[in-house]
RNA sequence: GCCCCCAUCGUCUAGUCAGGUCCAGGACACCGGAUUUUCGAUCCGGCGACACGGGUUCGAAUCCCGUUGGGGGUACCA
């Protein structure tokens, strides 16, 4: 095996916990397991504007949630802490005050509103819209009384002009950008803090990150930190892109357009594993092909030269749902009743739970199904169309008759009825009749719970008792003669 | 516009780096059949792809070039 590997996440706190997040969280992951390294949440808080405390606090749950737990962290601290970019503030002064001292770095007193104008400028007369340069290369003089005097500045990237830039992808390979196409990148903003591209190459660096798993839209911010990790004479980590989740439109995954949000997933009754699992799918494969896997599978095999460099996963939320299936029916009842109950099904029903979870475990995909497919059981159906108590090609004279054929052969039954002496009793009347089984189960389903698609009839009716089938049937009697 | 990445069934992918074993394999979805008290599950079967054009080679999904297409980036957001 090779060096222990120390990866990380640095999700940013604006908004919704993120799937992408979660997406690249498993490589991440996988890759420290198997090395015996460590897996580091850093939380890159550097936009004020937008990073909420309850975003990080959402990120953490969904994470934890996920089964996607991290060995340093905010919370749970580490030797290379701060692990909050806002906590780090006087580190990344530091670099910056280097990076100027040494010239790779210089102060910009441009307005944002002059850079706008810039922009728009350089728009019109159809330039690549980048920065002029106006400081770069003034006056040290001119510079010092600015700064002296306060006035408002960033701090940019100085980047060469001529050259070209090339560093290796590992999945990827080498990829080269010619350095004329790259602008002086802004490393610290007027408001002091530091910009994505600093502080995140001072922190891998710093929080001894070995390998960078992240997603693809990274690449061509490549560069600039190749410059920085340059200036600041830090080696480079080993960097691996992943393909970027997308929209049925390929286009980047968007709150729009799919469900980004893990808590939508944990809302809707999804398996942590499952989900885990199918992001493990996306842009990746084991080389069994395989396709249902634990984590602990993945961790073992996980190889970056198996990320796929030229998919582009549209997230298809079909096949989560088939995975989550098999999840739920490769589970134990008793484990799958514990998780169902976690999910938020009430616990004043557990009892009910276990018993009619063995005909329901194969029925559902998602948690969120149970208590739709399983209300009958708690409250006698009333609201639905008598109609469908008259199966088709019968009439209603049938279902009446099928209905009362059936209550009245209840009172001969035990005082507690198995499913196969309801289904005897069926059978029974079925056959003196002379009617389709079919039939004769279809209305009795409706009138027992009020729908067309059930569990299966006869051990449903054992679930709810002789008492609570006969008080149905002659609902259902009723609801027959009341516009007949 | 400019820069970068990418191009296999509707979707997720295997195969591409080390060309022949691929008239391209698996999975989801879809369609059909079996089973069946509905739904579901299960089992069988089917549909369905190497973007296009050149080149290299005895031989190309695999290598090279071009075209087209898709995506990402181009912020004092990450």
């Amino acid at each position: 095996m090779t060096q222990p590997a120390r990866t990380r996440i640095a999700p940013s706190p604006t908004g919704d916990p993120h799937v992408g997040t979660a997406y690249v969280a498993v490589f991440n992951k996988a890759l420290a397991m198997q090395t015996g390294g460590q897996f580091v949440l850093r939380i890159e808080d550097t936009d004020r504007e937008r990073s909420t405390a309850a975003s990080e606090a959402a990120i953490f749950r969904s994470l934890a949630w996920l089964g996607l737990g991290w060995d340093e962290g905010p919370d749970v601290g580490g030797p290379h802490g701060p692990y909050r970019q806002s906590e780090r503030l006087d580190i990344y002064h530091d670099h910056v005050k280097r990076m100027v001292d040494a010239g790779t770095a210089y102060p910009c007193f441009c307005t944002p509103d002059e850079l706008a104008a810039m922009r728009q400028r350089q728009k019109e007369a159809k330039q690549p819209p980048r920065y002029d340069g106006t400081w770069r290369d003034a006056p040290k003089a001119k510079v010092d009384e600015w700064l002296r005097a306060g006035k408002p500045h960033v701090v940019r990237l100085r980047v060469p002009n001529e050259g070209s830039t090339t560093f290796t992808d590992e999945v990827r390979g080498a990829i080269t950008f010619e350095n004329a196409n790259i602008d002086d990148q802004v490393l610290l903003k007027g408001d002091g803090f530091p910009t994505y591209h600093l502080a995140n190459v001072v922190d891998d660096h710093l929080m001894g990150i070995t390998h960078v798993i992240r997603a693809e839209e990274w690449i061509s911010s490549v560069p600039k930190h190749v410059f920085i990790y340059d200036a600041l004479g830090y080696p480079m980590p080993k960097l691996a892109h992943v393909p970027l989740l997308r929209n049925k439109d390929k286009s980047k995954i968007s709150k729009r357009k799919n469900p980004v949000s893990i808590d939508w997933y944990t809302e809707k009754g999804y398996l942590p594993e499952a989900i885990v699992n199918f992001l493990a799918l996306l842009g990746y494969s084991l080389e069994s092909g395989e396709e249902i896997f634990d984590f602990a599978t993945l961790v073992e095999q996980f190889s970056i030269d198996r990320i796929n460099p030229s998919a582009a996963p549209v997230f298809n939320l079909e096949k989560l749902d088939w995975l989550n299936g098999e999840y739920v029916r490769a589970m134990s009842l008793d484990a799958l009743a514990e998780r169902i109950l976690a999910f938020g099904y009430p616990a004043d029903r557990a009892d009910m739970l276990r018993r009619f979870l063995p005909i329901v475990q194969e029925r559902i995909k998602t948690f969120d199904e149970v208590a739709p497919m399983t209300d009958f059981f708690f409250a006698d159906p009333t609201d639905y169309d008598p109609e469908l108590l008259v199966p088709k090609k019968c009439d209603r004279a049938f279902a009446r008759e099928a209905l009362r054929g059936f209550a009245d052969r209840l009172p001969a039954l035990d005082a507690a009825p198995t499913g196969a002496d309801y289904e005897a009793a069926v059978d029974a009347l079925a056959t003196e009749r002379e009617w389709k089984r079919g039939n004769v189960f279809m209305c009795l389903r409706v009138a027992v719970t009020g729908s067309k698609q059930t569990p299966p009839l006869v051990e449903s009716m054992e679930i709810l008792g002789r008492d609570a089938v006969a008080r149905r049937l002659e609902h259902a009697i009723t609801r027959l003669g009341e516009t007949a």
